[in-house]
DNA sequence: CATACACAGTGTATGTCGTACGCAGATGAT
DNA sequence: ATCATCTGCGTACGACATACACTGTGTATG
């Protein structure tokens, strides 16, 4: 039999959280789940997710590709450690009576981290990860909003409307603003030149010519913009509960 | 040499818009594009994207894995014809005037489609898909939106909040309502009462144990209600442009 | 009408990957 | 001192995506 296993979690989460049922014989262990996680954290980040495999992990590591199985299930659950190692920590808390600019820091946070790791973006998820440092974050949204008058469901849904906003945001920049190498003749722009009929898409191809998503700041702004409007939404729930 | 490639565009996608650059000799293709576009859709659907390979789409067609790639790139370019056929052509459009019905139909459209395809979700995408019918979606959106002061900018913005809520609250919704038999014992919710420890994340189990998530009408009103928001937020965006 | 060419579908082969299984040595509990 | 148990490793297997070369086919060209 081996220890670390409840059949619930798989061991590299269940290593994430601490509860280890290893017995204490045998070797210690030369690696720690954090170890393998930022290994693998480093790898996507230069060289791209596709580059990712259980080998080049354990090679990074001066390992074999099987000794990561001590560590983690499978490849899914290494990747649920990736995405606790690079997210980390959640951001520091702010005044405990203004949910607003809390919130906001913490949505530049997150976006501070998706533009660090590109490929979280790209990492297939059927479910919320469930990590520490991501429940970590997810704690830190509840935080911001405790003064409000939000009910707990409330509090979720714009927590959620905030995180996917971002998100999304993260998304469709990346797809324009990267290498503008690409952009010039086969990037993501000139493909979509290449297929927008005009008479078939009249205001897309509209707001495409008045220069929309042509920002070159990176989309900082754009990006403050669509969050105003994210936390104005925010703000008419509250304005609901506290009128009625 | 080999005709349908101008190197911009895969295969597929130039299928998919009809830019073919086909010399006109020799055997007419047996398939089309929507033809194993709808294939792939089928099995995604049935066993999921995990069990979604080349060969299984070719042998439920009746041919050989390589003759796939007489019509797609790569398996990428597949799923990208399988997103053309997944979400279809977008909803028929509403009142010129009002915004409101003709977005909040877009948004339940949008919804609908993941609900019917939830593989849709595990799909990694580094860029918006730039597919004829999701192209169509998109001018659909600018369009219910075009009768609005909002500058192009703002209703790619807006359009793209009220995407990513959509996305956002389907994927969340599916961690929890999916099958019940999973949830009482090896579910999400399970594993997150697992490791929710009240002392470390106080707000998050308040938050839990107050029922929220709870939902059992597979979460339409929850929907509707976060929906709310986000048109509350594209609202503020509307008034802002009308005030100053 | 004859011919040649481009293209469709196929068969074979290759390299990569995830991962199941079992072993040898190390370590600490008994 | 003994032995259960764990670690890291070597081997092996089965999928899978996909490159390449071949065969037959139907159309356009002479």
């Amino acid at each position: 039999m081996d220890g670390t296993q409840d059949d619930l979690l798989p061991r590299g989460m269940a290593l994430l959280w601490g509860i280890d049922e290893r017995q204490r014989r045998g070797p210690r262990p030369a690696l720690t789940i954090h170890d393998i996680g930022a290994a693998a954290v480093r790898i996507a980040d230069e060289e791209g997710l596709a580059a990712l495999s259980m080998s080049k992990v354990a090679t990074t590591l001066g390992f074999t590709t099987m000794s990561l199985y001590r560590y983690v299930d499978s490849k899914d659950d290494l990747v649920l450690a990736m995405l606790n190692e690079a997210y980390g920590a959640p951001p520091a808390g702010g005044p405990r009576t203004q949910w607003r600019p809390w919130l906001i820091r913490w949505c530049e946070a997150n976006r501070a981290a998706l533009v660090r790791h590109p490929w979280i973006l790209q990492i297939p998820m059927g479910e919320p990860p469930l990590t520490p440092n991501l429940t970590g974050w997810l704690e830190e949204g509840l935080t911001a909003l405790h003064s409000t008058e939000l009910s707990e469901q409330e509090k979720l849904s714009s927590l959620l409307l905030a995180e996917v906003y971002v998100r999304g945001q993260v998304q469709l920049m990346g797809a324009f603003d990267t290498p503008a190498a690409k952009q010039g003749e086969f990037g993501y722009a000139a493909r979509m030149r290449r297929v927008l009929d005009p008479d078939r898409f009249p205001h897309l191809a509209t707001a495409l010519a008045s220069g929309a998503l042509e920002d070159d700041d990176g989309g900082e702004d754009e990006f403050r913009f669509g969050l105003e409007a994210v936390l104005a939404g925010i703000d008419r729930l509250i304005e609901k509960r506290v009128a009625g």
